[in-house]
DNA sequence: GAAAACATATATCAAATCGATATATATCAA
DNA sequence: TTGATATATATCGATTTGATATATGTTTTC
């Protein structure tokens, strides 16, 4: 799914900018499983629309830079449904701390354990904001991906807490790498 | 994290050809929270052959081409030891699934039901396939990681089974996007 | 009340990564 | 014997990442 596909996605939402879309990309729902920067949504925009998949309407504002306002087209939506109904990349997950963890045997005691506790308090945190999270006049996909997110990120953060001790001492306990 | 010090990683646990690293991040432990393609490892290769981090044997081969074998030095280990001892970006997960899932009400309910039970399946898939690895003097590092993951696949495919009917239901039962 | 920090807004660029392809041979299955 | 899969290295275009540049408004802190 590229990005010019989950602009198009954001967009079925209504009227974006592209610094609008990347706030989705980085708080919002979406950013718990895809991720945009500026460099890669606004050339994504440019081409989306180049080839008609949306439309651009600049508002002034007094000052600022003016603001490019997005709205999808009706080919933008065909384009959108026609991926969702194409085969999908099986998800993938990016963990430096899970790497971490598997070198364990080479990080100061010390500094293991606080990178353990970073990564709890990151899954603790995440699962109490989606649980936090408006529900009233959310989409059912939405509220499915957020429900979703919490046993996720809860199941982990128990984990995690359930077996600290364990892992800290089981893995500074003679042995090397 | 970059590719390079992944290799790194890779070799602490033994002499190993491009090709051969390439295999633990496609199966292997890695796999399920690092990934890294030809296209990046040999590059990365050269580069820490150039920096002093590894060494390299060539091993002929009847026929096939000549398989070089890569060896972390003590400069490598150090620098795979300081990597560790940085601060880490936080987890990433990219998933096209759950966008799909999120813009559910735009995908014919029959495709929908398919890609739900895929998903699904790859949770399942992956937490039998955690359990079934060997455990015979693995390290702590590697025991903690598969464990780890076993919860967060099994947790998911249980939540998947859980909420099927209401989800796949609930997403086309009389509104749009 | 001034200074610092943060938010709004677009855009570009080098470096890293991804995904596909090329090359060559061995081995295993139909 | 034909085709598919595995071993092995390597490159290349396209995409993505992460940082930076530019310019101004708003909010917080000293």
């Amino acid at each position: 799914m590229d990005v010019k596909t989950l602009c198009l996605g954001v967009l079925t939402m209504g009227e974006a900018s592209g610094y609008d879309i990347r706030q989705y990309f980085e708080k919002g729902p979406f950013s718990h499983f895809c991720q945009a920067g500026y460099g890669s949504i606004y050339p994504a925009l440019a081409k989306a629309l180049d080839e008609g998949l949306v439309t651009c309407r600049t508002e002034s504002q007094g000052g600022r830079p003016d603001k490019k306002m997005y709205t999808i087209t009706e080919t933008g939506e065909a384009h959108l449904k026609a991926r969702l109904h194409q085969p999908l990349t099986p998800d993938r997950i990016r963990s430096d701390y899970l790497v971490s963890f598997l070198f364990g045997g080479m990080i100061e005691p010390e500094h293991l354990a606080k990178v353990y506790d970073d990564y709890h308090k990151a899954f603790a945190d995440n699962a109490a904001l989606l649980s936090s999270l408006e529900c009233d006049g959310v989409s059912p996909g939405r509220m499915f991906v957020r429900e979703l997110g919490i046993t996720m990120y809860s199941s982990v953060a128990k984990h995690l807490s359930d077996n600290r001790e364990q892992f800290l001492t089981s893995v500074h306990s003679g042995e090397k790498s």
